[in-house]
DNA sequence: GGGCGATCGAACCGATCGGTTCGAATATTT
DNA sequence: AAATATTCGAACCGATCGGTTCGATCGCCC
């Protein structure tokens, strides 16, 4: 947050206050980018028309060629934009360091849970299709949402490693290896529309706790493993 | 000689041997394809200009017209036979009954080289554009391409269960999670274009062992273990 | 060798595309 | 209230789209 400090300013107060400069002003964007994302999410970038993103924008053709400079321009913000949303607090709760089981099924229900909704879907749908022209667009999606997302899991894991609860010789592959399990085939069947739905919580939940006892099962210590028989036999005296 | 006869001739040899009726020349049909493919694939769907087949194919769009109805029938007729020469094959090895650990890993192999390779990854970008307008078109794909696969892994996993080898409560998900084991990240970082180049043979079988070794130690039985000591003694022997 | 028919190739159709232009309308500032 | 600047809305541009039409052409079959 540095260069934008001035457009937050008009965020910040919610309210306009004072004319924006021509392009400048935050809310005419935002109601912009609403439009096109509604057209370009589910039509493809090559099927929206600039009219369509018009008439949805509730904003004038001229405007929004103020606000930016041509169709790609326009789509390059708001996949950025998506990818923000999307990927925000994901990760969150990685940085606790609770009960290293949980705290993996906890994380692995919220990532298939996200990945697999039909808005985020359709989104990744989007950019998928639109790689083929704008490779770099593609890429950028991946570095700054997965990617990102990925690393946060390495740290997480190697964070695991010093306090012996895991073993790894390939971190990063540890990390692909549980995203991976956590998903188990749901990715690939929502984004070729085999699934017409979401899967259930039931069945994520089922998924994941699979993938994690197999993950750790794989990479867990001894350590690990007497932790976890403690707490629950703590949780037995409990009951 | 009647309609009828010319077509049980052209349909017993299946070179052309005689003129075959409109729109029934094979030869032609393939030739039409084939420009299909190099500009659909590379250009997707809707950016995708009949006129650019035309070129591509050196046929003339009235021919053209002649053996597909319109646009959206040629992409649906060329994904089909994308689709068959993609998986076509690829899962023969699982019908061996050979060693447990090296089928799985050969198998492992060749899906993740098959799916990450530059070609392959371009078609399923296509396909998965094309998704948002043709949900159907998608499905079919899944459907007859690694749907097809996964039960073919969930056939040869319960093969090995019934050798004593696996102990699997869930195989539908453990067949899930093998191939997405041997992928570990690979398919989205292609898909998204993150990955510019196909995954290195060294980086594959890296994954892949990993995968298979995790994927037996959680589904192994004694009897798995017991079976690959005695094949390793028996090699330590020959040597 | 004559006729039948598949293919060619180019012109053509109406529609729509991304993008531009410009006067009218609107709202803010002074 | 006048001046200023953004937005509107509709017309317009050239290009291209998918799809059709039709006479010329060429090759197979009788």
């Amino acid at each position: 947050m540095t260069e934008t400090d001035k457009d937050q300013c008009d965020l910040l107060d919610g309210l306009r206050r004072g004319r924006p400069a021509a392009g400048q002003d935050p809310v005419k964007r935002s109601q912009i980018i609403e439009g096109a994302r509604r057209v370009f999410i589910d039509k493809g970038f090559e099927a929206a028309s600039m009219n369509d993103i018009t008439r949805e924008a509730g904003v004038s053709k001229g405007t929004i060629y103020v606000y930016f400079a041509n169709k790609e321009e326009l789509f390059e913000a708001l996949i950025e934009e998506e990818r923000g949303t999307i990927f925000k607090n994901m990760y969150d709760m990685l940085d606790r360091a609770d009960d290293l089981r949980e705290t993996l099924v906890k994380f692995g229900k919220v990532l298939a849970l996200k990945i697999t909704s039909a808005k985020v879907v359709q989104a990744q749908r989007t950019v998928i299709g639109a790689s083929d022209r704008m490779p770099e667009l593609g890429a950028r999606f991946y570095e700054r949402g997965p990617k990102r997302g990925h690393d946060k899991v390495v740290a997480f894991l190697n964070a695991a490693i010093e306090r012996g609860l895991l073993k790894i010789d390939d971190v990063d592959l540890a990390a692909y290896q549980f995203t991976e399990l956590c998903l188990a085939g749901l990715f690939r069947q929502c984004i070729f529309a085999y699934r017409t739905k979401a899967p259930s919580q039931d069945e994520i939940d089922h998924i994941v706790r699979s993938g994690v006892g197999m993950f750790l099962k794989a990479y867990g210590t001894e350590r690990l493993a007497t932790e976890e028989s403690t707490q629950t036999i703590a949780l037995e005296a409990k009951s």
